[in-house]
DNA sequence: CTGGATTATCTACAGGTGTAAATTTTAAAG
DNA sequence: CTTTAAAATTTACACCTGTAGATAATCCAG
């Protein structure tokens, strides 16, 4: 359908405050994102417009300002960029990578048991190893 | 130590093959990647020296060519990418997200048991919920 | 209605990135 | 040694990104 948003780690900043708030309008954002970074009104301006402009957020005029709403899903385009991420490793070291991952972030129990849960299922079916996929087919070979 | 290497998407295909097969000349990198991308020679050279430039390779002469290895290790810099992504969206869906790379990659049965093991030890600890860290302290408010 | 204040839009610009042609260097072959 | 094929280096260029000043539009207060 809709033709694949990227959004710039810049950007990411604006979209996670409106993400949370539904609803904002720029001098709210300019407010909010001034407690962490250094950023002119005009710069944080920019990037809500190119957001508006990329189809991420919706603008509706509300007196004399804008009122800001995202048009796209937090958790989808979460999971976007992350298998933006994991399709451009080496798969053969994607377990090694989520183990990181896991290490680093914060989880809840609940996050925790629902991981559990798919890992238990998978485990099932799981190959006994996954193969480096770097190099064209026809000549794989045993990596690392 | 070092100053944090940053590999762009193209990049980030060359150097899979420099880590895969770990010392090569670029006529077998173009070799190599022109199987799978339609870019030309040049282009690839363009991105062998940038590679070089920002010290992610090291290119010994031979002969007439140079011979490229990895300066810097692929489970280290795949994990600083994951981190980057990780550490830039809203923690509190970390685990959701978590959860749908878990759905996408491949992993091998001993991949899986490390996970599982991970997770175990973290059960015990883990809060039984993440807040929402898109907002400054100050302010924070329940999110979605 | 008129001037501020507020907000949005336009313009800018340097550095990064994808992409590659043109040119130079260099080793190997005759 | 000279030609040439292979490889490297230089130059190019448009678009993306981070960053922001300058300017214009608009609403509210007087």
């Amino acid at each position: 359908m809709d033709e694949r948003i990227d959004i710039t780690p810049a950007e990411w900043r604006i979209m996670r405050i409106v993400w949370t708030l539904g609803d904002v309008t720029s001098s709210q954002i300019i407010e909010l994102i001034q407690k962490k970074m250094d950023w002119k009104p005009a710069t944080i301006k920019t990037l809500i417009r190119r957001l508006v402009d990329k189809g991420a957020l919706k603008a509706e005029r509300e007196g004399r300002a804008f009122r800001y709403s995202p048009l796209i899903d937090e958790q989808i385009t979460m999971n976007e960029m992350s298998d933006q991420l994991f399709s451009s490793i080496c798969q053969m070291h994607a377990g090694k990578t989520l183990a990181h991952v896991i290490n680093q972030v914060n989880l809840s129990k609940s996050d925790i048991k629902a991981l559990q849960k798919l890992l238990h299922e998978r485990a099932k079916t799981a190959p006994d190893e996954v193969e480096c996929d770097c190099l064209p087919k026809t000549m794989k070979i045993s990596c690392e």
